[in-house]
DNA sequence: CTTCTGCTAATTGTATACAATAAAGCGAAC
DNA sequence: GTTCGCTTTATTGTATACAATTAGCAGAAG
């Protein structure tokens, strides 16, 4: 995308996701235009690719609004990421090269600095969490697979837990990541498709902790 | 979508499809927004589709060009397909009512009579597997897995390759259905599960086997 | 009191003009 | 002869005006 959409794109999903939006509010491409300096094109643009991302859903009749996403909406996306996931670090095992392996362990690396700090660096974490795994959706050479886990990677769900997260599991993320790494080091295809299922499922298990007793996503703003 | 930026993305899609454009083609706003008989902003929003689709490409500068599907990329689709159907197929074991059942074999009726004619009415034999597959989809109960498997399920592979089926290749299709209708008033998910995804996997062979020595996707027309 | 109908206002869809950007072709310098 | 850089041209991005559609509401009929 190009300068004023990706602006757009940004604004939208950043009042979304901070919660400056809540579930339900509508989305209204000229108010927004005006609230992004842009005309309602761009608008246009950003709220399409908002809606393949399900942070936004359009009506029959074309009004989009705010997504809410229940808490079994949130299963639903961690189990589709497990699945996903797993199936990517599998093919990545039997696609696997020692650069590509080293390149990984220097992500790991970077990660756990971050998170041996007296106060973790949750953007470093999250950054280079990122490129961990978006090296090993690489990896998988599967363009349609990585079409599908992008959609669904990026997502507020995501985004807000990690700031939740305890010591702990700053550390079970980061040895889970090592454990991958043996497994992609032995070319063993099926044990990393495991690890990485149960990688996500553990997260999906931090954000429940995380999120207990406070409503699920429910509200975001106020 | 609204009526223009319907017609214009059936227009391509079928331009597509029928081999009038081949892969690698650019895609030129203004050319097809004439071809179309619309203006140009229908067929940006049509273009965005498709590429989410997988049926165009993007260059970094925002050029379109139609996609080009190796036997690799065809292989890739149906293997996605067949873990998600084949998740989404669990699912729906797990939460299935009598009533669905009742109109899965409705529907699996319907597409017995379509191929038992002397000549298979092909077109019926479609529509009524969609349905079939969509209600199985619509029944696993998660919008998300919807919205990835309908961007995989609708592609030129599956399109193109029906009309090649042998008679055995119908029947082995209305069988699986039947079989996994059984699975469904089981409530057996894992079963249901490796049927689906053995059905996809034999309209991949069947692909394959159709497609044997005509070159895959490359050069549609001519 | 409810419901249907028609009007009004709000919102999105489409077309088009113009701006920005990237590709292509040409020419000069080395 | 090749390469670098400029100019030209083709193509996409953005803004805006207008058309079409939809929602919301008021008022009359039952």
């Amino acid at each position: 995308m190009s300068k004023a959409s990706d602006r757009a794109y940004d604004a939208i999903r950043g009042m979304i996701l901070s919660g400056e939006l809540s579930s339900g509010d509508p989305l209204r491409e000229e108010a927004l235009a005006q609230a992004c300096g842009v005309s309602r094109t761009p608008i246009r643009e950003a709220l399409r690719q908002l809606e393949v991302d399900l942070l936004v859903r359009r009506t029959e009749s074309q009004r989009s609004y705010v997504a809410d996403w229940s808490l079994d909406d949130v299963a639903d996306a961690f189990e589709l990421r497990a699945m996903l996931e797993g199936h990517a670090a599998r093919r990545a095992a039997e696609r696997i090269t020692d650069d590509i392996v080293d390149e990984l362990k220097h992500y790991n690396k970077a990660i756990f600095a971050a998170i041996s700090k007296p106060r973790p660096d949750v953007p470093t974490f999250l950054d280079r969490n990122r490129e961990f795994h978006a090296l090993v959706l690489d990896t998988a050479g599967s363009p349609r697979l990585k079409n599908l886990l992008t959609a669904l990677i990026e997502q507020p769900v995501v985004w807000r837990t990690a700031h939740n997260y305890d010591p702990t599991a700053f550390q079970n993320s980061h040895s889970e990541h090592a454990d991958l790494i043996s497994a992609f080091e032995r070319r063993d295809g099926p044990w990393a498709e495991s690890i990485m299922a149960g990688h996500i499922r553990r997260a999906f298990h931090a954000y429940c902790d995380a999120h207990k007793g406070m409503g699920a996503l429910k509200k975001g703003a106020a």
